[in-house]
This record gives structure tokens, C-alpha cells and sequence, in this order.
DNA sequence: TAATTTTATTAACATTGTTAAGTATATTAT
DNA sequence: ATAATATACTTAACAATGTTAATAAAATTA
């Protein structure tokens, strides 16, 4: 019967929504399960007939959250920058999202949500965009081929390091821009120093 | 009155030993005040003439296993290792630590500690050593003089994130040894690909 | 319309961090 | 040494939380 499904997914939504907004708003600490049911409009317990505790709410919360961040980030896509200016945007964004949103970070990269549903696991991810621009740098000659790999898993360390430090080290307080510059140059040393020598 | 002192630290002391002791074994998240009482040898209540809540108590724990890691990394400090050998053996164990202590990890880098004691926050550190071999580093040709900034951060930034992602992804189940050895190609990465060239 | 299944709510429970009130212990003054 | 006082600790209580069981309401089917 595929209406109830249908049905049921939507009520879904109004759950994942309103955890959502409040995780948005009032921070991943103060979400609770009667706060989500009042929001979605429903009784606090009617949460657990749609999922099976509140960490598999937040899971659904967090996959989302990810696809959001693939949406604005892919918002920046442009053919008429070099691949290697691209690779700049892509990061600068990516980073940019997290950092104006710090409770999403903490929800989708800190928060321990245990077993992962398998649905979730496969979707689009940014971590495939910069693969595929590593590829076509490496054809531009900005890096070796057999650079890809490591660079890709260097960049993508990085970043979430830095994102990690950020947003947790409230004491620090550093700069976004000064951040997002020490990013950009990275960026460059890294496909600089390792540009592929034509004239060998 | 200085006894007083004295004895208050001792107390403290009772207190942070025990809720690290539970960390270590229980886990970060069925760490309460209950338990660190009864471990203790106290009642959950006295906790709170020495802490002002639990959070501070915490993070008392986090700079004290920071300390801890410190140490331990100190411990393979050796003057028969070539400079380059020497950073790879510190990032290896810096990793090793928090791999073989994944409530460790979760508790210094991923709880939201809040506001943190300017007391803690002067405390031997292991970036300090990082900077001290990259300079020696540079001397030795490894690097440019004007990378170390960058490629201190780097690398920061870098062993951060694969933590991250090592212990936070249950899913994906990495292999310890794997890790271990990206880190060390990395590190010959990064150092080889920007050796100063002598003969120029 | 009656019977049944599905969906949602209310009430209750155990656990949590934290505070206030009270009790024991140690210190000081006489 | 004993009374007065300050310090250290504990017990009892509170409000908030996630979760479950019992119950009511609504929708579907017969």
C-alpha cells in the first residue's frame, strides 16, 4: 500500500523540519523531544511511532542537513573560473556553511549518532565534487595523477579540522575571513608545489 | 591560608581522577554526577562545593588528558631520528593516542566545554613541538622558511580531521594502520614536495 | 453502521543535573 | 577542655529529559 507510505513519509518531514528549525535556531543542546512534537504540531510521544528514538530523528536531521550543504555549494559552480580558482570556491563555501551555521556542524560532524541507516549513506557528496575537480586539475597540469588521492584526502582532513577548531575553540576567536584566506593559500601551496613540470 | 588550599586541590584532584577514570571506561555520554561521586568515595552533591557544575569539572579532564597525550608523545622523542622521521613518529602517536581513546578524543575536541579557565589554557602543547621540528626542519632543507605557518596549520588542521572522521564514522570502519601510513606519506608529501632546492 | 486497524495522546517512570536545607566534622576562642 | 563557629559533606527534593505503556480518537474496512 503505497499511499500510507506516502503518508507516513510526510509526517516524517514534519518532524525532520521542525528538529531542523530548532536545531537551527536554539542549538543542538537544547532540542528536545517536546520541543520537536510542539513544533511539528503533534504530542512529544507521537515522534516515536515515525522513529525509533530521537538520535535516528537527529540521523535524518543531519543526512539533510548534508544535502543542504551540497545545494549551496554547488550553487557556486561556474565554468568560467579555472578548475583550480573552482576548487578555491568549492572550499571557501563549504567552509562558509558551517561556519555561519555552527549547530549544523556539530550535528552532522560531532554528535554521536551511533549506527547509520544504510538509506542514508548514499547521496550526493561535496567529497566527489572535488574529486572530480582534482581529476580535470591534474589534466591542467596544477598537480600529478597519482597526487589525486592524497590531496583529496589531505583537502577534505583539512578542512573539517579547521571547521572543527573554529567553531569549538570559542576562546580563540578567530577571524572568518582571515580563515577562509589561510584556506585559499593552502590551496594554492598545494597545487603550486606539486604543478607538473612540462618542459621535463 | 595555604593548607586550606592544599587540601581543596586534593579534593579536586579525588574528583577529576574519578570522571576520568570514567570516561576512559564508560564513555563520555554515561558520565553523571552520581557516578563520579560514588568513584570518588564522596555524595554526587559534594562535587558541586568544588566545581560549579559538571561542564567545569570536564573540562578540568580535558586539559589534564591533554597533559596525558603530551606525555605520551614526549615519551618517543629521539635524537637518533632524522628530523623528518622524528615529525612522522609525532604525528603517528599524537594519532595513536586519541585512536586508542576514542572517549578521549570526544571529550577535548568535540564536547561543547563552554567558556574555557584561563588557568588551563596555559599548558605544555604539542603544536609547540610540531613548530620546534619544522624549524629544525627548515634548516635541514626540508622546507622553505615561509612555509612553516602554513604547513603547521596544515598538518594541524589535517590530523584533526582524519580523527574526526576515524572516530566518528562507525560505519565506515577504517583500518588503524592504513591511517597511519597516509599520515606518513603525507608528511613526506608535504616535506619532499617543497624541499629547497640547493643548486639553484 | 459495526468492527477493526491505524494514529495520536495522556500518564507514568526512571534518570539526570542542580539546589536548598540540614547534619556532621573540624577549627578557633575562651 | 569545652563552647561557639566555620567548614565539609550528605540527604532530600525539584524540574526537565527520553522513553514506554495504557488509552483514546480517527480512519478504514466489512
Amino acid at each position: 500500500m503505497n499511499k500510507r507510505n506516502l503518508q507516513k513519509q510526510r509526517i516524517m518531514r514534519f518532524f525532520i523540519d521542525a528538529a531542523k528549525e530548532i536545531i537551527k535556531t536554539e542549538g543542538i543542546k537544547n532540542i528536545t523531544a517536546r520541543r520537536v512534537g510542539e513544533t511539528a504540531g503533534y504530542s512529544y510521544a507521537t515522534i516515536y511511532n515515525y522513529f525509533k528514538d530521537m538520535n535516528t530523528l537527529l540521523t535524518y536531521c543531519a543526512f539533510d542537513f548534508l544535502e543542504d550543504c551540497y545545494e549551496h555549494v554547488i550553487t557556486f559552480k561556474d565554468d568560467k573560473w579555472d578548475c583550480k580558482e573552482q576548487l578555491i570556491i568549492y572550499n571557501i563555501e563549504f567552509f562558509k556553511y558551517f561556519a555561519e551555521n555552527p549547530e549544523i556542524f556539530k550535528l552532522v560532524y560531532l554528535e554521536d549518532l551511533g549506527k547509520i541507516p544504510e538509506e542514508l549513506s548514499k547521496r550526493p557528496s561535496i567529497s566527489r565534487l572535488i574529486l572530480d575537480n582534482l581529476n580535470e586539475s591534474s589534466k591542467k597540469g596544477y598537480l600529478q595523477k597519482n597526487s589525486i588521492d592524497l590531496l583529496l584526502e589531505l583537502m577534505g582532513a583539512s578542512i573539517h579540522g579547521k571547521l572543527l577548531f573554529y567553531l569549538n575553540r570559542p576562546n580563540e576567536n578567530q577571524d572568518l575571513d582571515f580563515v577562509l584566506q589561510v584556506i585559499e593559500k593552502e590551496i594554492e601551496f598545494l597545487l603550486n608545489n606539486n604543478e607538473v613540470k612540462n618542459y621535463e
